[in-house]
DNA sequence: TCATCAATTGTTATATTATAACGTTACATC
DNA sequence: GATGTAACGTTATAATATAACAATTGATGA
């Protein structure tokens, strides 16, 4: 919802999106397989976005870019995660379950991303939309800029 | 600002858009050459976004992905097109000159889009993030859907 | 149990989008 | 015209993503 502090806990931040993610696929009969979940967890490994050859990299043992992008489709499907549109890369989901519009600001220095879910903003952009005769189907809202800490002066 | 009607005299929307970008280069001091003014106008083609390499097709001869893509740079730091970031396409700006958030309303089934300059929605989202600290530089706003025609009913 | 079908994964090749690097030409200014 | 800079040509390659098909796994019911 906001940016993390850079002192949080990320073990268990991690082991919370893990966990949402697996109630998350059986509430809709969806297989969390051994490959999609090592994804998720290397996505969460920060609160950047990662690249899908970042992933795979990391992944290992000769695994080939089919093998990431299924993944990534699996996850973007369910919504475990969303894609950045301005930096080709993923990131975790910070709601799932509950439907939403990902908006996202992005800091140009540390790199952090922080989701919001309001819905005034999006109900904000389908009126004006609608003003025009235009039905909103789905939104991409990405803010660049400094996070807090960048702000700050003291690094982050 | 809105949807262009599907029988506009879009010869006179090329002429127009080709006499702001001149105007605006000149008080700029920019040149805009020959290949840089043929690129607008092969963007100018039509309200849909176009890829880099269609672009790059249509100028012929020859022409090799740096050509387009130098043309591409020089039009997108001047604001004379925009870059629609979730289709890898560029698209001419409807508002050269006015500094603006570009806001697009980008049609599912006949790819038409609409440029909004609105700033109330960017205003909107600039206090949203300002009120978790969060300084935005720039804003991507892209909302899928169907334009007017193409909700009608009557194909577009 | 095991036959069967669908979902998942492996593998190889290729498509699409974009940039690096370096040489050459055109243009303005003196 | 000499000089410096911006623009362009050319070749190669990087970065991101998908197609196509074979092999494997896992559920489901005979
Ligand atoms: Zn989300
Ligand atoms: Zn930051
Ligand atoms: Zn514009
Ligand atoms: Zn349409």
């Amino acid at each position: 919802m906001s940016f993390p502090s850079n002192d949080h806990d990320h073990r268990s931040c991690v082991a919370s999106a893990l966990g949402a993610a697996e109630a998350e696929c059986r509430r809709r009969g969806a297989r969390l397989t051994d490959i999609r979940r090592r994804v998720l967890e290397l996505i969460w490994t920060s609160h950047a976005p990662v690249g899908a050859y970042a992933l795979l990299e990391q992944l290992g043992r000769g695994a080939a870019p089919p093998t990431i992008y299924r993944a990534l489709d699996f996850l973007l499907a369910h919504g475990l995660i969303h894609r950045i549109e301005t930096q080709n890369a993923y990131v975790g989901c910070s709601h799932p379950g509950q439907p939403h519009a990902g908006l996202f600001l992005l800091c140009r220095q540390c790199g952090a991303v922080a989701e919001l879910a309001e819905a005034a903003t999006t109900r904000a952009i389908e009126q004006e939309a609608a003003a025009l005769g235009f039905q909103v189907d789905s939104l991409t809202v990405e803010a660049h800029g400094l996070c807090p800490g960048c702000r700050g002066g003291a690094s982050p």
